[in-house]
DNA sequence: TCCGTATATTACCTGCGGGTAACAAAAAGT
DNA sequence: ACTTTTTGTTACCCGCAGGTAATATACGGA
């Protein structure tokens, strides 16, 4: 318990009371990384903006300099996360591949991304605390994102990768592992996230999988995915 | 849209305005029953008590001589859910049978429940949201379904119906799909529940399956889980 | 040095919703 | 029929948290 102790409070651009000058990017990423965390520790509704302010060492009115409210704030969080995945299903229909091998790259793509505070918050927030306008905003890549699932298996299954199956029962199973990770998974657990993936991208697709007659698995499956530039996001589209 | 007319509104006992004499327990399953219900459709924090009232034909104190108040309610409702899955447990417990088939079993169970309601409820209620002492039974219960999880995979293991894996993880990995089935399932959607839990059991053990050498997988396994005398719950045990 | 803009602060408003007090009307007992 | 208990109702309280108004301070440029 500090509050007014001198301590540098983690990661904050604010410093106690003197040079504030960093750019307004900065603040407002700053901002959302301590949302999103305090939502996934204390819940939404368990979080007040005081408590978000008093941890950036600013108070509740300076963050309506960067969001119009706290459901913005929210939906920002989602976003971000929301991003990345996008981003990782559009590399994956870059490149080709047979449908189990995108359906394996997306599995790690996404487990690693359940791993981290944005990605949670992609299936630990509630859908309805947002505006009518973001939420089908919501709906919608969420959606996007299933038929990712979706598309890989059933292309996986023309191209004789996959074994006939329920397409959309075995996207609901596989997403659901997934998603799951967002629930228990805790930083400083004895799971590595990079491990976990790994695991996964097997385990799921073990059952589903033909065996190939000539090599069991494809180890260049698991490489690691080489981050390009680090797009900027997009400022900001619609939110309200 | 209703309100006031006279359409028998759903499930309540207490008639608009006229004869209301049932039974006590009745009408607390019948709070517990709408509650449920409305804590789906708009979230915990979405619902009034007011609301909740108002859908039975009462006022909202009236449901304070049933419940100590809303986080009591919410409580209930989570009881109720665990409750059933741990008696599933039980008679998987009690009957034998090969690690692979408890297994099956409780994938069949733990899937049912997760088309109704109350079993939602398990993994769509923010456990946050209750006293610390309710908390601590939550984490109990949810700690002893995640073990059977592990035990029969383990079990499995050790009778050879299982091959060699991470126990913790594939034990996450079914948990998760199976919670997941509370996220996506709606009551008047395409997949019917048994059809749902059917194809899970075999979706989610044919990659940890050993093929027994003689036969594919025994059809007894998805037989009707016959219901015993339908047991009452035990009354209010801890709740406050 | 002075002004304009950006960004923070203090003080306040306000509505919503959980919870309670006081009272009324049935049910049940005798 | 009278009283007691149970189970409703109406009317109210109040605390919290999101959001706003008015104001102060820092910064950047002429």
């Amino acid at each position: 318990m500090d509050g007014s102790a001198s301590s540098p409070t983690g990661q904050s651009p604010w410093m106690p009371f003197e040079s504030r000058r960093r750019a307004r990017d900065e603040k407002r990423e700053a901002v959302l990384r301590t949302a999103v965390a305090l939502f996934l520790e204390q819940g939404y509704h368990g979080t007040t903006l005081n408590h978000v302010a008093e941890r950036l060492n600013i108070t509740k009115p300076a963050l309506y300099n960067y969001f119009r409210g706290k459901d913005e704030i929210l939906y920002e969080c989602w976003a971000i996360g929301a991003e990345r995945v996008d981003e990782s299903i559009d590399e994956i229909d870059a490149t080709g591949g047979t449908g189990i091998e995108k359906l394996r790259k997306l599995i790690v793509s996404y487990a690693e991304a359940m791993t981290t505070d944005y990605g949670k918050s992609l299936v630990r927030f509630d859908i309805r605390d947002l505006t009518e306008h973001n939420r089908r905003i919501v709906r919608l890549a969420k959606k996007k994102i299933d038929q990712a699932f979706r598309d890989y298996i059933g292309q996986g299954i023309e191209d004789g990768s996959i074994r006939a199956c329920n397409v959309k029962l075995s996207a609901f199973a596989i997403a659901g592992s997934l998603n799951w990770i967002g629930h228990w998974h805790q930083p400083n657990g004895a799971l590595e996230a990079e491990a976990i993936a790994r695991e996964f991208a097997i385990r799921l697709t073990e059952g589903l999988a033909i065996p190939s007659a000539r090599k069991s698995m494809p180890k260049s499956t698991t490489k690691k995915a080489g981050k390009p530039p680090v797009r900027k996001r997009k400022s900001t589209g619609g939110s309200r």
